[in-house]
DNA sequence: CAGTGAGCGAGCTTCCGCTTGACTT
């Protein structure tokens, strides 16, 4: 019997179906040893020698491994061909032979003989047979680049989160991946802040040819101006703007020209991770988190391929049976003369996987098909639709670009001639007496463009449609148009946009930070940290996120750098190729790193968290304002002049001037539900009404407010009493507080279990 | 359901990346 060793269960499921009889096949469930959490685990002063543990719910997964690889003739290390996979092979490799290494020392090459190192980058019977046939050695280049990631992650991680308890507030983090996605989401903000909108005007004429019969008009198209007098024309006053509209108002308007070129688009690749993270956002709205769940049913239902990738590789088979299904079922027009195939852009690409596929071109839908829902059908709709579309026809547009020409208005001479002496107008003359009878303003010439694009072959944009089309009609150079409307829109410059999951991942990606297989948790760890808040779907910092950035950003330049992980992913490539130590590269990181943590944990003045004031004043010291804090278990209401005054709140937000329409006694009160936002009783549980909508006009609006908490030591009211019962008190209080305290703890952990 | 913040300094927090269940809310 021979034992293969892969990563994924599913993968495992599929590699029984090829090899059979003779081979039993089991799944690692990813890596199965790890540095201890619960301690550094590294010893910096020999190496970074780093202290291995077996990672926690993995007993079971090891003790089927040791069991299986002691009947096993030969054990084929299965595992992803990348610096991760060829790390968790050395891992196990190291594990099941541990045991054997300690009894008999001489015997340990003899049971190393059994283990073998197989790869494969296609889940194929033909690719999987050759890596049975041909195996090779642990890659241990590749096994210590990924040592030196992951001892420099550990220490970025536990030197500087320390320092942050000691800077700023308890129980915070701070990490390679997380402190620079923070830093995106903080730098973006203050950006927006200080946007300063500049005004400016944009002019717009709706148009329609004259051509064609009296009775049946010929459609409106709009012209943006475009240039006054040969001068790009820009506006930022109204004023400005007022005598062109009069201008364009009564000017005559004739096509100056008309271009039309043929433009060809490829379609796109199909999906990696990450542009699957950002097109089920933009086009579904699903958070990365929901598209990956939703993912990991269809993959092990086996309806796609792997869902954590970064490659946009396509096995020739699968493209061989999407080009027949689209010459079968689109026509040949539809399918180019030759596959399709596409370069790994991403930049620190592994390229352990295939692209994000369905396994059966032939199914169109996933419904019906065990547990899976409406969400598993759109994603997987998403999925079939981009993978068949790349390899489909380009498709072919028609781009115009009509430029109309705005000159002044044909006037009558005789209305004309007070104009005609400013020398600024030419006599038009007629042609059969030379008499003036028109007189022009040609001091105004105007030229209003419009842009549009016809499409002439939908090609893979009929599976997988983008853009609007602005379809323009066929004119002739030189023809008359009719001015229908004119319209002046003032406008002001805007900042760009909050982060969402969408443009966050794709900014991650392009900068090498983070993996397929953490987007989506890169994204969690700021939310639950408590850095961000969203605002509908986009990123919002909070004001402890903005503290822990920028104290960072000042202190920790080097590591918060956004070229910070670029920098290690090339030396790490260095160790891959044999060329550096990754002892000396994780030294010569570690030297002036840990040389900073002292000096800021010396010498950096601790942070002050911004508090929001509710503008509300104390109502136990009448002295102090009412400011929203944020501690273990989120936001609360406290008395600005803490710790002097201790008074303590529940932040509650409140429709302002109505009572409950049920009760007619309590509050209503807005909460946030699991399924959004509703309005309930205050009297909640004795009256149990809600609604989705908000009670009241709109003048009865939502207003922070606070229900106080009751007063927190029970002995300051009886500190008034006589001496000697307090003394007696204190004693009982004493041994009372040694078993309470305990109690206290006990809660706390299994809080952090739940976690 | 409590109860948070600062500082007394008991013992604790924390990283990234690979992979699934087994658990509530």
């Amino acid at each position: 019997m021979n034992l293969v060793i892969v990563e994924s269960p599913t993968k495992a499921k599929t590699l029984r179906r090829f090899l059979g009889q003779g081979y039993a096949i089991e799944a690692s469930m990813g890596h199965i040893r790890d540095l201890p959490k619960s301690k550094l685990g590294i010893d910096v002063a020999h190496d970074f020698a780093p202290e291995y543990v077996k990672s926690e719910g993995k007993t079971k997964t090891i003790t089927t491994l040791k069991k299986l690889s002691k009947e096993a003739e030969k054990i084929y290390l299965a595992t992803d061909p990348d610096r991760e996979g060829e790390a968790i092979s050395w891992h196990i490799l190291q594990l099941l032979t541990e045991a054997e290494k300690s009894k008999i020392k001489n015997s340990k090459s003899k049971k190393e003989e059994k283990f073998v190192r197989a790869t494969f980058h296609e889940i194929t019977k033909q690719a999987i047979m050759h890596a049975i046939e041909h195996p090779g050695e642990l890659n241990m280049d590749l096994v210590d680049a990924q040592q030196a990631r992951r001892v420099v992650d550990r220490l970025v991680g536990y030197y500087m989160s320390p320092v942050l308890w000691k800077k700023v507030r308890r129980g915070l983090s701070a990490g390679r991946v997380q402190s620079v996605a923070l830093r995106l989401i903080v730098e973006r903000e203050k950006e927006i802040q200080a946007f300063v909108p500049q005004e400016y005007w944009e002019i717009y004429v709706a148009v329609h040819s004259q051509q064609g019969t009296a009775n049946s008009q010929q459609p409106s198209f709009t012209v943006q101006l475009w240039k006054v007098n040969d001068k790009e024309f820009a506006a930022s006053k109204k004023e400005d703007v007022e005598p062109i509209v009069a201008h364009l108002e009564s000017a005559s308007y004739i096509v100056d020209s008309v271009d039309s070129t043929k433009r060809k688009r490829q379609s796109l690749p199909p999906f990696t991770t990450s542009t699957l993270q950002q097109a089920a956002a933009n086009r579904l709205g699903f958070s990365s988190k929901r598209t990956m769940t939703l993912a990991q049913n269809l993959y092990e239902q086996g309806l796609i391929t792997y869902h954590r990738t970064d490659s946009v590789n396509l096995a020739t088979s699968a493209v061989e049976t999407a080009r027949s299904y689209i010459g079968a079922t689109y026509g040949e027009k539809y399918l180019p003369s030759s596959p399709r195939s596409f370069q790994t852009k991403s930049k620190n690409a592994q390229e352990a996987h295939e692209a994000i596929r369905p396994t059966e071109v032939t199914r169109t839908s996933v419904e019906g098909i065990g547990q899976l829902d409406e969400g598993h059908q759109k994603l997987y709709d998403l999925i079939w639709r981009r993978f068949l579309a790349c390899q489909m026809s380009e498709a072919l547009y028609d781009q115009t670009t009509i430029v109309v020409k705005a000159t002044p208005p044909v006037i009558p001479y005789s209305q004309a001639e007070g104009l005609a002496s400013t020398g600024s107008h030419q006599k038009v003359q007629d042609s059969f007496n030379g008499i003036p009878q028109q007189v022009r303003d040609d001091k105004v010439v105007c030229l209003l463009k419009a842009a549009g694009s016809v499409l002439l072959f939908d090609g893979w944009t009929k599976l997988f449609p983008n853009k609007e089309d602005v379809e323009l009609p066929s004119l002739t150079v030189g023809e008359s148009l009719t001015k229908e409307k004119v319209e002046a829109l003032q406008k002001f410059t805007q900042p760009k946009p909050r982060y969402n999951d969408a443009s966050l991942v794709k900014t991650l990606e392009k900068l090498g930070i983070g993996r397929p297989s953490t987007y989506s948790s890169i994204i969690s760890v700021l939310e639950i940290r408590g850095y961000v808040e969203r605002i509908q779907k986009a990123f919002v910092p909070t004001s402890i996120g903005t503290t822990v950035c920028d104290f960072l950003v000042k202190n920790f330049p080097k590591e918060l750098d956004y070229a910070f992980t670029a920098g290690m992913e090339d030396s790490l490539d260095a160790i891959s190729r044999g060329e550096k130590q990754w002892v000396s590269v994780v030294k010569q990181f570690f030297a002036p790193f840990e040389k900073n943590v002292e000096t800021v944990t010396g010498e950096a003045a601790r942070a002050q968290i911004p508090v929001e004031e509710m503008g509300q004043a104390c109502p136990l010291c009448h002295e102090g304002k009412l400011v929203i804090r944020t501690g273990r278990f989120g936001k609360f209401v406290s008395c600005s002049r803490y710790p002097t005054c201790t008074f303590t709140g529940k932040l509650i937000f409140k429709v302002d001037g109505v009572t409950c329409p049920e009760c007619g006694q309590g509050e209503v009160r807005q909460r946030q539900g699991k399924r959004g936002i509703f309005f309930g009783c205050s009297r909640y549980p004795s009256c149990k009404w809600t609604s989705w909508q908000k009670p009241g006009t709109a003048d009865n609006q939502v207003v922070m407010s606070y229900v106080a908490n009751p007063p927190k030591s029970v002995d300051s009211e009886q500190s008034t009493d006589s001496s000697e019962k307090e003394n007696k008190k204190e004693e009982k209080n004493i041994k009372q507080q040694v078993p309470s305290s305990k109690k206290v703890r006990k809660p706390k952990k299994e809080l952090k279990v739940k976690k």
